[in-house]
DNA sequence: AATGAATGAGTTTTCATTCAT
DNA sequence: GATGAATGAAAACTCATTCAT
């Protein structure tokens, strides 16, 4: 679609990751793309807007796999072990992505209304909760607590086990649902 | 003991958090220590050096916050709440200190084998899922996992929910112990 | 051709002679030769790396002054005295540049393969003493000696009188030259 | 006589001659000399003072060594080969001295007066070449230049071939001779 | 639209010098 | 006298951003 703005995309996400955002100055994004630092500025109007729409992209693309296949009609407990199986596929499918979401997820650089406007994209999720709380087989409790707590244990898993196997994703998700289970 | 170079980490702490490393100039966090810019370089050669530094001495006194107290006779739950509440009460004791080791733990900046000289100071915490393994109430499996998973739970509740309650402690370490139980 | 790196030479060639590497700083050459500082950073990498540039830019120029008009089957007298005329010559035509390499010549700053680079110009030289030593009627021993003995002595001369006349300079290599004969 | 004072001229010198003058803080001399920064600024109140001092010691200490059993009824030849080896030998004694001299003898942290008092020294020198002038034997021309073309050809040789032997020394010694000689 | 040389404010770091002990 | 921690002016260098081509 837009190949110059894929190629700045990945090339940051890359440098980004690797050397953190300090040592990743936008010459050597553009050296990476391939493209002059000029044309970046046709982009994106400085750094900090680069970052925020890379983190919005990343997160929203995260968000999407997440919810891929869900149907609210499924059982709770099977919508669960989905959702978090398509998010540590996500994960896994790209490690700089994982990486990037995690560094950069409470950095400075990112604005607080991006991460709100993600919050809103897990709706879907709120009301896998919310019907697990009806049923009763989900604790009773503030779904954002629910989440926020299942998500950083996962996350925290994968940064610290990158190589994870299909047995140690089925364990991990296991502790999640545990967690969370009435 | 060392007063300024005290004052030096207490600076650097709440600047780093409060606007991020980038945005945290070596002559700010002079000028909030209240000394010259010359006086921090006798107590620290280098930026990368600060950081390093001032993530090891809040890291070891989170460990040792979390470890005092906890008596490997006690029954393995008790120890599991009595440690986790410990680290919940550090994390809310100095908010500044929880949110440095959030941002920071994965940054580029920090050293590797700081890392490494981190966890090898886990050991009781260690002791006590090798005990919980062995009684058979805890799950059977690495216990590196279990501990980055619970940690990463709970480090994300309390990122989210700064103001947390009694109840909403007892909450998470039901949740977090619920996690790895049998 | 490259004005803009000529007028950093000739900038930092004027402000170190007149004044020293230590109190010329990268700022004032900038000022000098009319460009942002940032600008002398795209040219050359490092302070370290201009008066590198510099002295083997000026000592190769130098050399190449000596060797015009220089030719193999004239006799041997009148090749040396040639030389050290083309020498002498260039020094007064900018004290500058004689200033500069006799300041900076053995200064820890220039890189030893800088030297040795330039000694392999001065060959035509080397094939002059050769053949004088042959005809016997210059002294029979190392040439690099010869070199080093008679370049020392002139150049000492001209640092002691910049405003050297006809006369002066004719009197200057009839000592040379009775240093190397026979 | 005063231990400490000489303590600081050698741990200067040896750094001035082995890291240069932009390298070598005056923190370093003082560990070097085994005493504080606060002592050396009890000595000599600046770095450029010390600097000059330095020079002059180390100048009039060779001018001496030049001086050293020459009588100026000895014939002149015998007074200019007797006083080139006084040179040479004080400069093969201590090379760290010897580097030094060349070094900073153009530097303009020297100051012009060091530089002038340094020259009345030279007087029984300027004797020498009268008398060999007077007597026919040396070249009857301005005795400075003499001097200066003579001192140079051999210090260039010393910097050049530090490890010369007697035979070497010679050789430089009649170069020169012959070059002032009628 | 694409480019990258030019810019200078801002950064990290050094070091001569001071002065309280 | 001896000391060295404290200082801050000044240095080398970086890099986001602009703009003429």
């Amino acid at each position: 679609m837009m190949p110059k703005r894929d190629d700045i995309f990945s090339s940051a996400l890359k440098l980004l990751v690797e050397r953190g955002e300090q040592a990743t100055s936008m010459k050597l994004i553009a050296q990476e793309a391939g493209c002059g630092i000029g044309t970046m500025y046709n982009y994106f109007p400085s750094k900090e807007d680069l970052l925020n729409r890379l983190y919005l992209r990343i997160k929203t693309e995260g968000i999407e796999q997440i919810l891929n296949g869900l149907d609210s009609k499924m059982p709770v407990k099977q919508q669960f072990t989905q959702a978090w199986l398509n998010a540590i596929r996500y994960a896994l499918s790209d490690p700089y992505k994982h990486k990037f979401i995690e560094a950069y997820g409470h950095s400075p650089i990112i604005d607080a209304d991006v991460s709100i406007k993600i919050m809103s994209m897990l709706q879907p999720i709120v009301a896998m909760f919310e019907k697990g709380i009806a049923e009763g087989i989900i604790k009773d409790m503030d779904i954002l607590q629910l989440v926020v707590f299942t998500q950083g244990g996962i996350n925290a898993s994968l940064m610290q086990q990158p190589e994870i196997d299909k047995k140690g994703i089925d364990i991990i998700i296991q502790m999640a649902w545990d967690a969370v289970k009435q």
